[in-house]
DNA sequence: CGGTGGAGTATACGCCCGTTTACTAGCCGC
DNA sequence: GCGGCTAGTAAACGGGCGTATACTCCACCG
């Protein structure tokens, strides 16, 4: 039932690498499926080790979900390069979006969410530190929050569908569209 | 605590009444804090019931969401009239979303989905039939289940950030702005 | 080679969940 | 007035959860 031990020996008592593969699991898992359905017992599983070690590691569910969420803090170089171009960019990255969950484990989570308010109260501040305000930086105007918060909808709303009704390939004329969206949703 | 046994007296036996009063309940609180958050002594606490009537009137708690569901199956006549009207309307439906939670359970479970499995079959079968494609209806071409899908997934995002960030009053700018992205996801 | 510290384990605890069962009590026809 | 149907109640059941504790066993050091 486990197949780690099949190379005719126990694995080395590592700890830095059996925490690191309990990050790892619930990382995925966390990202998959949202707080509340994962438990400790199906990330221990998923990373072979005992369930003791979660809470030895991390003290607590919470507490890994926030290691889980601390591991990859930024939305790469989404926001590098002129503002001209940004709705562009946004548009190829929601449109990669359409077509595959993030790699990002901390996008997956915004776009998930959970309904434990603990775990509501970090995601809504990543969603704003992580999204909203590097979108806002880059827009003029008194409303610029209110148009970084529509753009931001978009892309939660993209993993939202992708989530229910399954991923989608995105054409061209996909991207092309997105771009009008999110021009449409920062213009002044 | 109780507001109906107020009146020096228990209230009358009546089955029809009580059942209501459970799905009202669960309507309010399915909607508000999802699925999964909510327990059946929360429901029959606010519906001032018994526990063990949910189960007798509803078979389970599942069966007690499906019927939430079954209460309110349209979205009302967002879909009527001619579809070049059609993003403003959407438009304003999405700028009322903004603004608050909708008044009808189902799109609030829509919004919100749930991480049991079974309970988003549910919802994922609403999401098509009730939003997306009455959208399809309206729309030419080739790849208008794509277009319906974009601005399903606009809808869906605006109620995930009113629920992550709250709510946020829209102005007239906002609904135009509103309706260039509907007219940009459902454009040929 | 004996012992010691820490990685990993097995298991129990307390809690709350959804559900079920055995019971109580009010209304109806007779 | 009084059985009998039934709305409503109380309490328990089994299970899964997150967490805590006591333990085993291996590696390393003297």
């Amino acid at each position: 039932m486990d197949a780690q031990a099949t190379e005719a020996g126990a694995r080395p008592r590592d700890r830095e690498a059996t925490r690191e593969r309990i990050l790892q699991a619930a990382r995925t898992l966390f990202g998959e499926h949202g707080y509340e359905t994962v438990t400790v017992r199906m990330i221990a599983a998923a990373a072979e080790a005992n369930v003791a070690l979660v809470g030895r590691y991390f003290g607590s569910k919470a507490g890994l979900f926030d290691a889980v969420l601390q591991g990859e803090p930024t939305l790469g170089n989404l926001f590098e390069g002129d503002a001209e171009a940004l709705p562009r960019r946004l548009a190829e990255y929601a449109a990669e979006r359409m077509r595959r969950p993030p790699d990002s484990p901390i996008l997956r989570a915004l776009e998930r969410s959970a309904a434990h308010p603990e775990v509501r109260a970090v995601a809504r501040e990543r969603l704003i530190t992580a999204v909203l305000n590097p979108i806002v930086e880059h827009l003029d105007g008194p409303d610029a929050l209110v148009r970084a918060r529509m753009a931001t909808a978009v892309f939660l709303g993209i993993g939202a569908t992708r989530r229910r009704l399954g991923p989608q390939e995105p054409t061209p004329a996909d991207v092309d569209r997105l771009t009008a969206v999110f021009e449409a949703c920062l213009a002044g």
